[in-house]
DNA sequence: TATCACGGCGGTTCT
DNA sequence: CGCCGTGATA
């Protein structure tokens, strides 16, 4: 995909854009889907056969030849930064549409137009925390009149399917379960008292409000009179509405995707929208994109042979015309240790051969797989970077700033309010919270204004009283500051000086932790400058709903030099030259142990295919037989997948060639739960000289803890500071020197 | 109300 | 293992 953009830009470098020369850039079949235009149409795009291309070029001949102006053609996309890279390179061909995510746009609607349906401008969005935490409030209140065995987080995944799936409480498909009904129903009219709305919201209510009102769905239909739509096979039930009426029935819809790509099943999406896709759109036209550009033919034919194991889907098979390419590898080690050490051999082996960090990454079926690389990348010295993990914006530390600053526009979001209110501690507890939220009900008036008249609010310490006043004439202050002045990124800072929020962070952690969190809410500072600097008429409101549609792989930078650790899931429309997938093992990939469900070992399977086709010309596919979960040995066979690719014969690295500085002719997998070693390393004195597998030969200078979580204190040969490692996790051999 | 210690449990994750 | 929520105690 970037070598044939490459083409294109070369093509229009400086120059007024050619749709002629863009269309000699694409295959027929390509080329087909870019020139029909009399009806919808569905792009069904194998994986590297070039369809960001298709849409790219298609939006370039809609607006040069068919003279379509540009603002009326919508592209819309799965993550913003898909979105936010499409806009950037059709900015570089001087061209500006309107992108975005089904939410992004959506919750656009409900602020120019949500008042409509009973929501205010200034509304907030909760995120899955918010949605727990308001849930559970629920739950709480409820519990007096029956009983509920449900966990505030498996409430929320239920509300959050049920949205998904256009189902609204007390209908039929939701009374199935009274008690989560009864959640639902509750948790929906909170979430208006807090003039917030969850990320299902977001869809379910734009649909409502278009289906309610014409004439806005005439203005949006007229708005948007070209449609684009990536990744169609992720999106569920509530966003193919939305889009069918935002399309309307006009003949300009175009949808891209693939259904082997299709991985998030378990979160609502509905395969079906693209395998049926003319159900909806009985007229729709089927286009098929089947060459691939990215991959190696071994890479490509291995891929193919593993997807075609799935009876649930429409037959395709890729082709290529690109080079053999080195063998795929699968290789079994004995522990993730090894894992790791191979993994790293493998890396330095390519690298020396030329291929950058960047052009290579690890995938995993889960984030607790990258610890160990993590680990031993850090050992020796190998950049690399962690994509998805603790996205910045759900950071405590983070989250806790956000809330400071909603309660500002939002006085209803009792949520942060809650977050807050005794953050810094003063005084002002669960009790006193519950208190005031009361006398808001009670006397049908702000929280700010509860605040400020807390003489009324029985019950309440002096202190209590002292603190709240002081909270309200601080928090009344700044709302002003910040809705009256343009400025008002330059008020961020200072508020936060006031509340005392930096010194809190320091006091409230060991040194270390309140660091990496100082320097996450400095950075959160400097992100809202940015902000307002690409955005100068922007408000806080405006920063603030862009923030809380932001995440993990968004946050990507793909400039560095670095080899790029990531699941799965976050791999979905990226390539590298050489990719490493770990862990293919029964009970990791596939992660489900019911055998029985095969609909769920098939998105396991479209899972790993996602992976391999990321890979263009070097593919590795690794397993061990025994991994650490949580800190116990799991035992695993190799993965079935592995075993429906046919020529791949599992190698052991034993027949590999070793780089011997990290591979020690000792076995290294000396575990936690093996007696004889725990005995062992009880013996171990200060003084005594032990062999670390990682770090060489060195010291033991002293020890904390006992059994499993024994630490030894250890100066390696040529360190000069000594360093604490986990004797369970070191494979530490005692030396007699 | 604040703090600590203990128990339970853990997928993937876009928006 | 490490995080989170809960319950006991000052």
């Amino acid at each position: 995909m970037p070598l044939a953009w490459g083409i294109v830009q070369m093509t229009l470098h400086n120059e007024p854009v050619l749709w002629e020369s863009l269309l000699d850039t694409l295959n027929p079949q390509q080329k087909e889907a870019v020139l029909f235009k009399e009806n919808q149409l569905l792009i069904v795009a194998g994986a590297g056969s070039g369809k960001t291309r298709v849409l790219m070029v298609k939006v370039v001949y809609l607006i040069q030849k068919d003279n379509v102006q540009p603002e009326h053609i919508l592209a819309v996309t799965f993550t913003n930064k898909a979105a936010d890279e499409m806009k950037e390179r059709l900015l570089s061909l001087g061209i500006s549409i309107n992108t975005g995510t089904f939410h992004a746009l959506a919750l656009k609607i409900l602020r120019s137009h949500g008042h409509y349906i009973g929501l205010e401008k200034n509304l907030v969005v909760y995120d899955e925390q918010d949605q727990k935490q308001l849930v559970k409030n629920t739950i709480d209140e409820l519990s007096s009149n029956m009983a509920i065995t449900e966990k505030p987080a498996d409430a929320v995944e239920w509300i959050n399917r049920k949205k998904d799936d256009l189902i609204e409480p007390d209908s039929e498909q939701s009374v199935t379960n009274s008690n989560l009904n009864s959640v639902y129903k509750y948790y929906n009219e909170k979430l208006s008292q807090c003039n917030a709305v969850d990320f299902g919201d977001i869809i379910l209510k734009s649909i409502k409000l278009l289906k309610q009102y014409p004439d806005l769905r005439a203005y949006y239909q007229h708005k948007w009179q070209h449609i684009l739509v990536d990744e169609y096979q992720d999106t569920n039930t509530a966003q193919a509405e939305f889009l069918k009426l935002i399309a309307g029935s006009n003949k300009n819809l175009t949808v891209v995707g693939d259904p082997d790509q299709s991985i998030y099943g378990w979160r609502g999406a509905n395969i079906d929208n693209i395998l049926y896709f003319n159900k909806t759109y009985p007229e729709a036209r089927l286009f098929k994109l089947e060459r691939n550009y990215r991959s190696t033919s071994k890479i490509l034919s291995a891929a193919n042979s593993l997807i075609e194991n799935n009876l649930e889907r429409h037959k395709k098979r890729l082709w290529t015309d690109n080079q053999k390419g080195p063998n795929v590898k699968a290789l079994r080690v004995n522990t993730d240790r090894e894992e790791a050490h191979l993994v790293c051999d493998l890396i330095e082996q390519h690298y020396i051969k030329g291929i950058p960090y960047r052009d290579m990454a690890v995938f995993y079926r889960m984030h607790s797989l990258s610890r160990v690389i993590e680990d031993v990348l850090l050992r020796r010295g190998i950049s690399y970077c962690v994509i998805g993990g603790l996205p910045f914006y759900q950071r405590k530390e983070i989250k806790n700033v956000i809330a400071y600053l909603r309660i500002l526009f939002n006085e209803a979001d009792l949520i942060s309010w809650k977050r807050i209110i005794n953050i810094p501690a003063r005084g002002i507890g669960k009790k006193s919270f519950e208190k005031i939220v009361d006398f808001t009900i009670s006397q049908k008036i702000g929280f700010l204004d509860a605040l400020r008249e807390n003489k009324n609010i029985a019950g309440l310490s002096k202190k209590v009283r002292k603190e709240c006043s002081a909270l309200s004439d601080l928090l009344s202050g700044y709302k002003n500051k910040f809705a009256d002045n343009e400025n008002w990124e330059q008020e961020t800072e200072q508020f936060f000086d006031k509340i005392g929020y930096i010194p809190y962070l320091e006091y409230a952690e060991t040194a270390e932790k309140a660091g990496l969190r100082v320097n996450n809410v400095r950075s959160f500072f400097e992100a809202v400058y940015e902000y307002k600097k690409n955005n100068p008429i922007a408000s806080l409101e405006d920063f603030l709903q862009t923030v809380s549609l932001r995440s993990g792989i968004d946050e990507w930078d793909e400039q560095e030099d670095k080899i790029s650790l990531m699941t799965l899931h976050c791999a979905k429309g990226l390539e590298f030259n050489l990719v490493f997938l770990i862990g293919l093992e029964e009970g990791v990939l596939p992660y489900i142990r019911d055998t029985e469900d095969v609909s769920q070992i098939e998105e396991e399977r479209r899972l790993c295919y996602v992976g391999m086709t990321r890979a263009k010309e070097n593919l590795y596919l690794l397993s061990s037989k025994k991994r650490f979960s949580y800190a116990n040995p799991v035992y695993a066979e190799q993965s079935r997948f592995i075993s429906e690719i046919p020529d791949l014969k599992t190698q052991q690295p034993s027949k590999m060639k070793k780089q011997k500085k990290y591979y020690k002719p000792v076995n290294y997998d000396i575990t936690a739960s093996d007696e004889k070693f725990n005995q062992q390393i009880d013996e171990f004195l200060p003084g005594d000289y032990v062999y670390h597998y990682d770090l060489g030969k060195g010291q033991i200078l002293g020890g904390t803890g006992k059994g499993k979580s024994k630490k030894f204190v250890i100066l390696f040969d040529g360190d000069k500071t000594p360093q604490t490692v986990v004797a369970s996790y070191a494979g530490l051999t005692k030396l007699e020197q």
